[in-house]
This record gives structure tokens, C-alpha cells and sequence, in this order.
RNA sequence: GUUCCCAUCGUCUAACGGUUAGGACAUCACCCUUUCACGGUGAGUAUAGGGGUUCGAAUCCCCUUGGGAACGCCA
């Protein structure tokens, strides 16, 4: 039997970082086994569910490269399948009727709570053999019950987790339609799971306690349990569940901070699961070696700190035109139009190596593509003082002269400055760097100086003289 | 409250009864150096506690403690 997977969420919010994990726990096992990946939005609750949240599950799926093998699934285009399934289970008594209130059950619930015991149904409308039934109420819509099996056990083996027991008893009828007729999760779960022939549900741990129940009305249905896997959840780096007021950010949200797909992917891959000592993985080592034999089952917490170490092992070894577009995109954000200037490509090339993300590599590289906007203070004063004015002259002079606007050749007339002046390469560097980027860091200053070419080199050179000449009789 | 789950360095994890408990991130030190980085070398840091089982336990069992989840006409 081929693999099936699948992601199910529901449209109440952005793909956060836990589902995200899932879906991509998801997709690997069915990619590993040659299978398929389906995304199935689950919306029938009506009230909570937005076109946004949708968008924003389907933008952060795509941006990350899990794409269903299914197109998109919903569950709300399936209600005349869940009317026909729960019309059989009526007829054939494994489902009925329940009429209580919702007062009725609020009541109920307080009185059990209060004597310190499990709020669950009573079963006061579930038929039994020489059971008399309440006078139905006028005017209730009544709501449809599954028939829950209260004899033994139901057993669980996780593939994460192991056996898991249940008893029987524990379980009591749950809702699978609502006095409107809509039906409810867990149902709709279970026969989309079945019509859909889904082999491997991977999941949330939080569905562990739903799982026997629905194993139940699965069986009631006739149909083979597929196998579970519950996955732990995600805590923030405190320990603490990640909580939209708490730490919790939509996958786009990491791609703002710049963070590229593969990144994150291989982050989130090694959370909870490993392969041996390897901490990097490409998208077909992930999908070759993934199994839940090493899925953890406990809980783990977002570490930034490593997950900014591997964004940058992506960015540094990555082949840079994957990465230009992505690049791109942050120098946009951040208000620069890339099209004049060097080539990304090169860019990338240069500062890759002291770059965690793509959003501090567009920070730092911003100066190439537009204007600089002024100097760092400390930096300025430490290198834009006196003593640089000498320097930038002799830099001006020898550039200007210079034919040929190659690392080589710059390196050189950088050299012969320092030599011809008496001072350390750093004595020159360092002011130039200033004068060309607005501070004291940049890739090595001959690749800065050939990149940003010689008009512009020339000009905020000169730019520097004249802010060092200012400052020269104060300092 | 009831049921269920979880427990190895600060963090992610390796170990599937026998290792000086390994690796990675982070931290610190040193080296390299044209700034920032990269890189290199090295250091410290862990089996929650208590009982069993066993020749031998991080590993199996029980208890305690500590975290967490579920208990909706939410998903």
C-alpha cells in the first residue's frame, strides 16, 4: 500500500512554527516511501475560520516547498458526504440523537466538576436495550452523537510515542453533528482520513487524547485504522508554550527575519529528529533519511541561536543564484532598488561569510546600491580624524590614476599608500571603509572598493576627505 | 480533579543492557587576520530523585518530583 500524508490545519491563524514542522514531518515520510502529501484546510468551524488564515497557510506552505500532491482540500466542499455518512451510522445505530441543552450539559459538567471527576457525557439520550429515552423536547434540534464502544480497551501504537492504552470507559459519545446539522472535527477527520486513504496521520500530540475515539468511529465505520504518529510540540527558547502573544511566528515572519525555505526546513528537520551527528541535510538527505524510529518524544524548545547558525551554513554554501532572489526581495524591503550596481551574485559572494541572514546581508550591503546616509559616529571618529586626511589624499590620487578597477590593482594602490605614509594596511583600510560604507565593517577593501566601482568610490572618498579636513582642527 | 504524555550538558540531540556518556549550537581561551567575519585548536558543562531487575542500567520495571496535553454544539 502506497504512503499517504497528510497536513491538516484549520484556518483560524497564520502556519506557525509547529505546524510547520508537522507538515514537513508530513511530506518527508510520504516523499521517503514515494507517496503523496495532501493539505486539507480544515474549516468547518465556520465562525473562526478566515480567507486570510487560508492564504497565509498556502503562502507559508509554498514559500517553504511543500506543496500537496492533491491541489487544495476543504472540508467544508464535503458536507453532503459527512450528512451521508452520519445518515448511515444513524440507520445502522453506531450514532443518535442526543437532545440535552447546552444548559443541560453545562450543568452536568459543573456537577461532575464539582465532585472532582471527568467531565464527560452521561449518556442520557444514548439508547440501550430496555432503556427508556426522555420525552424528546419540543423544539430542539438535536445534535447526533457517535455510539462509543464502553466494553476493554483501545490501543494506540504510536510510532513516536509507542503503546498507548485507553480504556473504554474513558470514552464518552461525542458530538459529530451540531443541532445545525454542521459536523464536527473529530468526524470530519475520520472520514476524510478514510475517503481519502490516508495511511499515516502525523499530527500535533495535543490529538492524542481524540485518537481512540476516533479509532472507534473509524472501526464503527468498517474501515482499517491508518497509523499515528504524534508529534511533540514546539516551546519557546524559555520552555514556555509558544503563544501568539508569546514568542509564536508565522513561517513568513522567519523569511522577514532572513531566514531562506531550506533553512528553516533543515532547522525544524532536526528538532525532535536526528541522524546520528549530522546537522545538515539537503531536501533529498532529508527525504532519504527521515523516520520517526528517531522522532523524539518529548518536547523541544526554538533556538534561535542555532537556527541563525544554520541559515548561515545555507547562506555560505548555497549556490548563490538560488539565493539572489530571496536577496533581493530584502533589499526591497528595506527601501533599495538593487538594479544599478553590482551584480547580486557578487555581493552575495562577498559578504555570505560574516552574513547569519539574508536580512543582515541587506543591511550591510544597502551602501552599494544607494547613497550612504552619513557615518557612525565612533567610527568616524576614530578613523575620519586627522590623521586620515593624508591617507584619503594619497588613496584619491593613487585610484584616480588607476586604469585598470580590479581587486589586484586596488589592493595594490592600497598597499603602496600604507607603505609610502608608514602605516599599517589597517591604518589605510579602516578610513576607507568609513568613508565608503558609513562604518568600520565590510568584506576585504579591495573587493568593497571593485564592487562599488570607481565613480562611486571616488566620490565618497572625497566626500570623507572633506569630513575629515572639517575635523581635523578640533580633533 | 480525571485520563494521557514527557524527563541526557544552558539548548538540539547520540547511545537501542557493557562507551573515559559522543556530536552540534551557545560560552570561554588561544591561533590566523586588513575591519567584521570565516577557519583552526582547546576547555568547561548532562543521564531529575529514590527504589528494584541484572554479573552489569542513561537504557527495563515501580514510586516520587517537575513539566505538558486533553476533558466544547473549537480544531
Amino acid at each position: 500500500m502506497s504512503v499517504v500524508t497528510r497536513f491538516a490545519p484549520s484556518p483560524t491563524g497564520f502556519l506557525h512554527i509547529g505546524g510547520a514542522r508537522t507538515a514537513l514531518f508530513s511530506y518527508l515520510y510520504a516523499k521517503r516511501f514515494g507517496g503523496k502529501f495532501l493539505l486539507r484546510i480544515e474549516d468547518t468551524d465556520r465562525e473562526r475560520s478566515t480567507q486570510a488564515a487560508v492564504d497565509a497557510i498556502f503562502e507559508g506552505m509554498q514559500w517553504l516547498g511543500l506543496t500537496s500532491d492533491f491541489g487544495e482540500i476543504y472540508q467544508t466542499q464535503r458536507f453532503d458526504r459527512y450528512a451521508e455518512v452520519i445518515a448511515q451510522m444513524l440507520e445502522a445505530g453506531t450514532a443518535y440523537h442526543c437532545y440535552a441543552s447546552r444548559e443541560e450539559l453545562d450543568a452536568m459538567r459543573a456537577e461532575q466538576q464539582a465532585r472532582k471527576e471527568k467531565p464527560r457525557y452521561d449518556g442520557r439520550w444514548r439508547p440501550e436495550p430496555g432503556k427508556v429515552l426522555p420525552p424528546i423536547p419540543e423544539g430542539v434540534k438535536p445534535v447526533v452523537r457517535f455510539k462509543n464502544p464502553q466494553e476493554g480497551e483501545v490501543v494506540l501504537n504510536d510510532l513516536i510515542k509507542g503503546k498507548i492504552v485507553f480504556s473504554s470507559d474513558e470514552l464518552d459519545d461525542l458530538i459529530i453533528a451540531r443541532g445545525d446539522g454542521v459536523p464536527t472535527y473529530n468526524f470530519c477527520v475520520v472520514v476524510d482520513d478514510m475517503d481519502m486513504g490516508i495511511t499515516h496521520v502525523i499530527r500535533g500530540d495535543d490529538h492524542v487524547n481524540n485518537t481512540p475515539r476516533q479509532i472507534n468511529m473509524i472501526k464503527a465505520l468498517g474501515a482499517t485504522p491508518p497509523q499515528y504518529a504524534h508529534v511533540s510540540m514546539i516551546l519557546g527558547s524559555d520552555g514556555a508554550k509558544l503563544s501568539k502573544r508569546h514568542g509564536a511566528l508565522g513561517v513568513m515572519e522567519y523569511r522577514a527575519m532572513g531566514f531562506t525555505p531550506d533553512a528553516i526546513l533543515n532547522y525544524l528537520v532536526r528538532l525532535g529528529w536526528s541522524h546520528g551527528d549530522q546537522e545538515l541535510f539537503t531536501r533529498e538527505e532529508m527525504i532519504a533519511k527521515f523516520d520517526f524510529e528517531h522522532v523524539s518524544a518529548s518536547p523541544a524548545r526554538f533556538d534561535m541561536e542555532k537556527a541563525y547558525w544554520v541559515s548561515h551554513q545555507y547562506l555560505k554554501s548555497a549556490d548563490v543564484a538560488v539565493i539572489a532572489p530571496e536577496f533581493d526581495w530584502h533589499l526591497r524591503q528595506q527601501g533599495v532598488d538593487p538594479t544599478n550596481g553590482p551584480k547580486l551574485e557578487d555581493v552575495i559572494a562577498q559578504q555570505r561569510e560574516r552574513c547569519r541572514t539574508l536580512l543582515e546581508m541587506a543591511e550591510k550591503s544597502k551602501f552599494f546600491y544607494a547613497d550612504i546616509t552619513g557615518y557612525n559616529e565612533k567610527d568616524a571618529a576614530k578613523h575620519l580624524g586627522a590623521k586620515a586626511v593624508p591617507v584619503l589624499a594619497g588613496l584619491i590620487e593613487g585610484l584616480t590614476a588607476l586604469s585598470d578597477w580590479q581587486a589586484e590593482a586596488i589592493h595594490g594602490v592600497v598597499h603602496a599608500t600604507a607603505e609610502k605614509l608608514g602605516l599599517k594596511l589597517g591604518d589605510v583600510a579602516q578610513p576607507i571603509r568609513v568613508a565608503v560604507s558609513g562604518a568600520a565593517v565590510s568584506p576585504p577593501i579591495d573587493q568593497t572598493l571593485m564592487l562599488l566601482g570607481r565613480t562611486a568610490t571616488l566620490a565618497r572618498l572625497a566626500a570623507a576627505a572633506a569630513f575629515a579636513a572639517k575635523a581635523a582642527p578640533a580633533a
